[in-house]
DNA sequence: TCCGTTTGCGTTATTTTGACACAAACTAAC
DNA sequence: GTTAGTTTGTGTCAAAATAACGCAAACGGA
């Protein structure tokens, strides 16, 4: 499939911001560039739309290739037109932000290629392009979702604790929310369902095991996080 | 300035979902082709991005060529990336959805370009390419931003009474909402400010006037409107 | 067994919401 | 002008949601 067009069109870059949870740390995948420009430098990942190729697939491409995981939750954030914003010419940049459970990865951080790196969303270094703009509406987004959308559901493991649900929201948030305010408003929700069940390898744990509620429409849902 | 891509490039494509209200009606303006493919269909208006413009600029020689103006409010929605949405080859299109008070407007209904028209949002034809799709993504997106953002300066003449701020978010949104209790939040908000003037002309009208709160921080501004 | 911490369950005061009553201001018809 | 019906501004009240926090059982480590 060609374009139609006689004279020539703008390169298309997709750039993705991922987004990791683990340890009460949110993290951010960023590569350290190998090229020119900004060689040496972090950046996001990406890469150039092919002709035949939709967004999601060239999202899975660089998701493969650099966590070894390609099927993650994607969600389209915003599309950048600056016009130097590529010093090589103009590119405009769609871009997607990504939420995984590092523990689910195929690669583990000493496994993972060596240009690419986790970096605590609380310590971000100089971005190339305007990525360091990318990133702050990927996190402007992120916490603004969260009040309202199920965003645990990927960031955490199958069953998890009460505690680390709460944790979560505390973290991307980066505020603190009442333990006990929290609890009664997300099980009125029916956003986590109660297993029964306690943590294996601890003999006898007292914290009791969640799990997210599959039936739930994850569309018209509302959730309203307590903000005290 | 020229990609430096050495292989082609997709068609970039801006589209418009340009909403107007007057009258208690929502409405959005809708083009009639001239060319091939959908000749004689109705669209959204748009335009192919040019090598050195930015964005608004393509919103804007769209918005200025079809309704003699181009300073409205503009907000990207969405880009769409499939591949057969343009039966002449692979086109993206990057999406906006604008607001007018059609008063406001150099050309009124009878000196539009006659392939322009507005139809109400409860009166849309089928449109060509993907564009129903898109319509029914910008109408979500102005439902849901009407909630927690203050729309109607846009939509609104400056000076306005409670009446008309209430039906117009009752015809955006499509329900009813009470009178007084819309009032009261509305008031308790800072989104607008009493004028203490009557509505000239009319020699002793009861309704007050009001205007938008100008001081309002647009950002972290929140509506809440009462759903009942 | 003791002690500090975590977890689950509850109470209470305050604020917000939803539903609606009522009278003053207004318009149009006579 | 008078009258009748409508629109507009203000207030009330019960129910629901929110914010703040007490307490004891379950737990882990010393």
């Amino acid at each position: 499939m060609k374009p139609f067009h006689s004279y020539s069109n703008p390169a298309l870059a997709i750039d993705l911001v991922v987004f990791g949870y683990h340890e009460n740390e949110l993290s951010v995948l960023l590569l350290n560039r190998k090229d020119e420009p900004f060689k040496g430098g972090w950046v996001l990942p990406g890469a150039f739309l092919q002709m035949e190729e939709r967004f999601s697939d060239t999202c899975s491409r660089v998701l493969r290739t650099k966590l070894g995981m390609d099927k993650l939750y994607l969600e389209q954030l915003y599309t950048f037109d600056e016009l130097d914003r590529d010093p090589r010419g103009r590119a405009i940049s769609v871009t997607y932000f990504a939420l995984v459970n590092p523990s689910r990865l195929e690669f583990s951080a000493g496994t993972m290629a060596n240009d690419v790196q986790w970096f605590s969303v609380k310590k971000i270094p100089d971005l190339g392009f305007d990525h360091k703009i990318i990133f702050k509406k990927a996190l402007q987004r992120l916490r603004s979702k969260i009040l309202y959308f199920p965003v645990g559901f990927e960031l955490l493991d199958e069953y998890f604790t009460m505690t680390e649900l709460h944790e979560l929201y505390e973290t991307i948030l980066d505020i603190s929310l009442d333990r006990r305010n929290f609890r009664r408003t997300i099980l009125a929700s029916e956003y986590i369902l109660p297993t029964g069940t306690k943590r294996e390898g601890l003999q006898n744990r007292h914290p009791e095991l969640y799990v997210f509620n599959k039936k739930l429409k994850k569309n018209n849902f509302q959730l309203n996080i307590p903000l005290s």
